[in-house]
DNA sequence: CCCTACAATGAAAGAGCTTTCATTGAAGCG
DNA sequence: CGCTTCAATGAAAGCTCTTTCATTGTAGGG
């Protein structure tokens, strides 16, 4: 059995009559190589039928030029922009983004232990997920570097915003504009993550009210299922009962949004009858109009990116702890 | 302080007192070094938790599948909406999601031949991006399973829609509806890459409307740079002219969105002054109650993937060309 | 005892890549 | 024109292992 020896990145080389270093360069960093050079190691390559081989590979870089996010399963606008922001920052850095969705923590459990272990990611970003510290020490242990979005941690870096702050703001604004009736529509808590902002966002809220002695009683806070159609059957509710507020802050855009149009259908005028105020300043929130508390989510996600991407570079880095600021957007809602 | 990027071979045969080669053939060729090294270097390597780095990789990289997504730098909502059907397909198959974004043919074009060689991803879905016979070939050539999500092309699989048919669509819909002084708002070309449904929703629109004996004046089409103030800009200006249309068919959800606000800050009744409607289908689009034309995005995303791992689990599979239907999605705007 | 045989081991040379660093030639510019 | 800049490239070092080959020590055999 006489076996045809594999062709190299060296046979490939001989062929175009360049470097080894060229041919390797044209195939992980090609701009750096220029057109008619890249050209000819293409049709080397091709003629050849290269095949570089991964372990090889994966021996002599000590980078794999990966990062990773783990988010839970994506559909969530507020989940998008903050992987779009993650999205740009990677763009012109030349690390891959892997995206691994979780539906719960079993899964993000096995996510982290395979990851962690088999060392093929150069960093993480887990975006609104709860970590515990067995997770923290994992990742620690196997020296891959993470950054953790709307979660802190004592020893891993993270990017936050102060959510009982934003409640407090909104508190601020729609009193000084003058309402006198307000409310709060938030979702119900999922368990399941055990993350859950809107709870801080309602209590900042509450707590400022009361301070401006305008307590928010029990029958002003309203929870429903993070779901439009839920979201808004419930707004119709509100809104045609007797004692309609006059300012509901909602703890996220989403319901804002759907509380938007309940009230125009219902001939409300906004923010005449009723002002509206949300969370997020998701895209959407611009398209409609809708006053909100920011939070910058694309930034956060390139924020992220950027602390990871700095971690990675020099491992001297300290550890950080981002505190985003939150501001009031005010558009045409409230 | 554990701060341990990883543990070589060198570590393990320090550790264990022994040499290099000695722990390489612990663990390639057991019977050829003594008992008693042996189980120092088990020792060794169970204390310092062991994991041969290159090979993990490789092996890695063997089994853990990757398919690739290449899309235009995702800000657009229809990209996301796609690439969520994508990621929710995979979820559930033991395949990672990689993303590329590109901005310019440029960049895509080298993606498509790094991509190719390497060998390093299982399958590929392109979205929405112009692809030139070269492309097709060079992944053919190299056996990379590829998916084009709303361009079509011969040899490869791909996942589209009929915009034209959906111009058709939005002309019987809203002539059905009596109104009588139709216009069109669009995006003007990107000619970056290379791909323009809007064009042929114009020109589905147009022709129908002709048969229907409404032809569509030049005058009584506007194009704008796609981006919300420009849009609401001319949206202004339309709607506050002498010859205000009565109903508007917008190529994409976002202008039809930036229009309705418009509309409804100028305080004209929709869709009773006014009727809006859009193409796509955009969360968004259901937010805010408009009428439009469902391309149903999630659902083109969710086909390719299928469609790609399908092909991948089975090479025989025919090539398919998929065509997914329209459908109009009646809310309040028109 | 000396000599061969052989088991156990380490030093060092690959293996097939990537990446750093130095070199070269061609612009750009005052 | 000299001088700086910069893009394009090759030489060589480096990555983590495997494998070859030389070395050592010990056990038998004469």
């Amino acid at each position: 059995m006489n076996k045809r020896p594999a062709t190299t990145i060296y046979d490939v080389a001989r062929t175009a009559g360049v470097s080894i270093a060229t041919v390797s360069r044209v195939l992980n960093d090609p701009q750096k190589v220029n057109e008619e050079t890249r050209a000819s190691v293409f049709e080397a390559i091709h003629r050849l039928g290269y095949v570089p081989k991964a372990e090889a590979r994966a021996r002599a870089m000590q980078q794999n030029r990966r990062i990773g996010v783990i988010t839970p399963y994506f559909t969530a606008p507020s989940f998008v922009q903050r992987l779009r922001g993650v999205a740009s920052t990677l763009r012109d850095s030349n690390y891959e983004l892997v995206i691994y969705t979780v539906e719960n923590m079993h899964k993000f459990n096995r996510y982290i232990e395979t990851l962690s272990i088999n060392h093929y990611l150069d960093g993480l970003i887990v975006l609104s997920l709860q970590f515990d510290n067995s997770f923290a020490e994992r990742l620690l242990e196997y020296g891959l570097e993470t950054v953790l979005v709307e979660y802190p941690h004592q020893v891993l870096s993270s990017v936050e915003i102060d959510d009982e702050a934003g409640g407090r703001m909104a508190a601020d604004y729609l009193v000084q504009k003058g309402h006198r009736e307000l409310a709060f529509l938030g979702d119900t808590v999922i368990p399941e993550f055990g993350i859950h902002p809107i709870t801080l966002r309602l209590a900042g809220y509450r707590h400022r009210l009361a301070e401006l002695g305008k307590p928010l009683g029990n029958d002003r806070v309203y929870t429903v299922a993070y779901d439009m159609d839920a979201t808004r059957r419930l707004g119709r509710e509100i809104l045609s009962g007797p004692r309609r507020p006059d300012a509901i802050f909602c703890a996220t855009d989403m319901q804002a949004v759907a509380l938007l149009k309940v009230a125009r259908d219902l001939g409300l005028r906004v923010p005449g009858d009723l002002a509206v105020m949300g969370f997020d300043d998701l895209d959407v929130a611009e398209y409609v109009g809708l006053t909100t508390v920011r939070q910058h989510l694309d930034e956060s996600g390139k924020i992220a990116a950027e602390l990871l991407l700095s971690r990675i570079a020099n491992r001297d880095r300290p550890v950080q702890h981002i505190q985003l600021p939150l501001s009031i957007v005010e558009r045409d809602s409230a």
